[in-house]
DNA sequence: GTGAAAGCGCTAACAA
DNA sequence: TTGTTAGCGCTTTCAC
């Protein structure tokens, strides 16, 4: 007992027998063990962080943002990909919670709302990036797609551009929706509407095939608005097998702003988003959450439209 | 104990009983208490990962290898970023250790010998991925990068480049030290050797800051080894930058095969690596040692020399 | 200033 | 086929 006071530095000891037990304790490389402490206190200290795929720069940053907040609090996190498998959302579920985390943090959810919820039921805490439901079961941080989309379609009517492709992502995500949403409604009020949209996986490759696609039943398009940065650069690609000009004849814009996005030529206008600052609010969120504290049940992220040479006039 | 029998499915209870007792388990949602099982069996069915920065994109696909074998086998990891920095690899250390993890696979680690030494200690089971220590502290998986390294030199020769540059990466990077070596070998059976060596971060921006030193010191050089593929595209950057034709006036080849350096332009030859084995060996290896068996200690993976634009001919 | 008792949820060993 | 006991390492409570 003494011993667990003086290692946890809760005083109460003679310096001496503190110092004795301090001693003691480094030569045998004694560790407390975090199993026990959790099983005793129902603490783990750990949070689950569920993101679809690693592999997709959109969630890296995401996650540093999380453990910089989560290392500064004391927690650790176990990581799930959860590889775009809604099988796998639930197993996951169910691991989480035997692990007995403290919260997790989800991002892009792909379960119905129903199964949703029902997941989210099992956590003392959780929270959901790019996805809401109601404040009880969780909190979230949302990026606004709707106007981010809807700049995205002002800002190619504004170059001339009239006959708008949509790269629309995967058909399960709510961010997709809301992106159709936002075009359909910049558009309305222009009084046009986009001309082809095709649903796609979310990386480099379903973008090539998604594209080509839409350019070989749409051959006129001149705009072509991406669901993320990824699919942006697999339609760059397909325009350059097929020798389309870009931006002379067809404007591209991608979501997200990950670094490739810079890094590819032409470079990629896109509507940018902090995913660092996402991650880190998120993280706080939770530990709300955790601590019983519910001050805010929502952000909402508004993404930054970004020009770059794929949208340029030229 | 019958409950809990029923529950792992140990048999020995009456059909009736095993059945009324899944289904209020059921019911009220039981989940076993892995903080409470890995008390008691002092096995946590965690592992531990170590990266120096998710962000990079040689880490995640790792990660995925990892997670994808030590899913089927039940465990779940616990993720790490060290941020590239040594404090922290150490604090990092403790922190797994209290959490009882039965194991850890460490890529890249930095730390000097002894103290690495020391940080493994702690562990039941260790792999390293980039660099090796006695097979009784840990296994290992290595890349051969001074093979692959003389690979690149060999390359840059045969295309009549005769003033090599190389950004080196990290000084403290074990795997950078052995392309030096690998350059150094093939460069001295040919009678020749680098004109320069600069050391960088390894990133875009490092190697973007220390091709453009390289390039300030000694404007004539011809071709440009580079320590990773992200260094490679920060070179292309300043090439374009300076108006320098990659790879007319210069050719530049990378490391590990990361998919970016099929999507830039020039599209960059490297030496590729399978980084999604690496992962699945690593964690293979490490639930061999974790299962007390030591059937390899040590893996070699050669890398794979790719050619692409900049290195071409014309 | 120090320590003894008890219990977190689980399971190995041993009854009944 | 079922149940009891005990202990994993920690911390809360209470006694000395």
């Amino acid at each position: 007992m003494t011993v667990s006071r003086v290692l946890n530095g809760q005083g109460g000891a003679s310096p001496e027998t503190s110092e004795r037990i301090r001693q003691i304790a480094d030569e045998m490389r004694y560790r407390p063990n975090a199993l026990a402490r959790g099983l005793k206190s129902d603490k783990s200290r750990i949070v689950g962080v569920l993101v679809p795929d690693i592999a997709n720069p959109f969630f890296p940053e995401i996650i540093r943002g999380i453990e910089s907040v989560a290392m500064q609090n004391g927690y650790n996190l176990l990581l799930c990909n959860v590889v775009e498998s809604a099988e796998r959302e639930i197993d996951l579920m169910q691991i989480l919670e035997s692990q007995r985390v403290d919260g997790i943090v989800w991002c892009s959810a792909r379960l119905p709302e129903q199964s949703l919820i029902k997941a989210l039921q099992g956590y003392k805490a959780a929270v959901l990036v790019n996805r809401s439901v109601a404040p009880s079961i969780a909190g979230s941080i949302m990026i606004d797609y709707r106007s981010g989309a809807a700049d995205a379609a002002r800002h190619l009517w504004s170059l001339g551009r009239r006959r708008i492709g949509v790269l629309a992502g995967p058909i399960a995500s709510q961010g997709a929706a809301e992106r159709l949403e936002g075009i359909r409604m910049a558009f309305g009020g222009l009084g046009t509407e986009a001309v082809a949209i095709v649903h796609c996986k979310p990386d480099v490759g379903g973008g090539a095939v998604a594209s080509r696609q839409i350019l070989a039943d749409h051959p006129h398009i001149d705009g072509l608005i991406c669901y993320n940065d990824l699919n942006a650069v697999g339609a760059l690609q397909t325009c350059e097998a097929l020798n389309i000009g870009v931006p002379q004849d067809l404007s591209i814009i991608g979501f997200d702003g990950i670094s490739l996005a810079e890094l590819v030529r032409p470079q990629l206008s896109t509507l940018h988003v902090d995913k660092y600052s996402i991650g880190q609010l998120s993280m706080r969120m939770l530990l709300d959450r955790i601590d019983g504290k519910f001050i805010q049940h929502s952000i909402v992220i508004r993404p930054e439209l970004i020009l770059r040479g794929s949208t340029s006039k030229a």
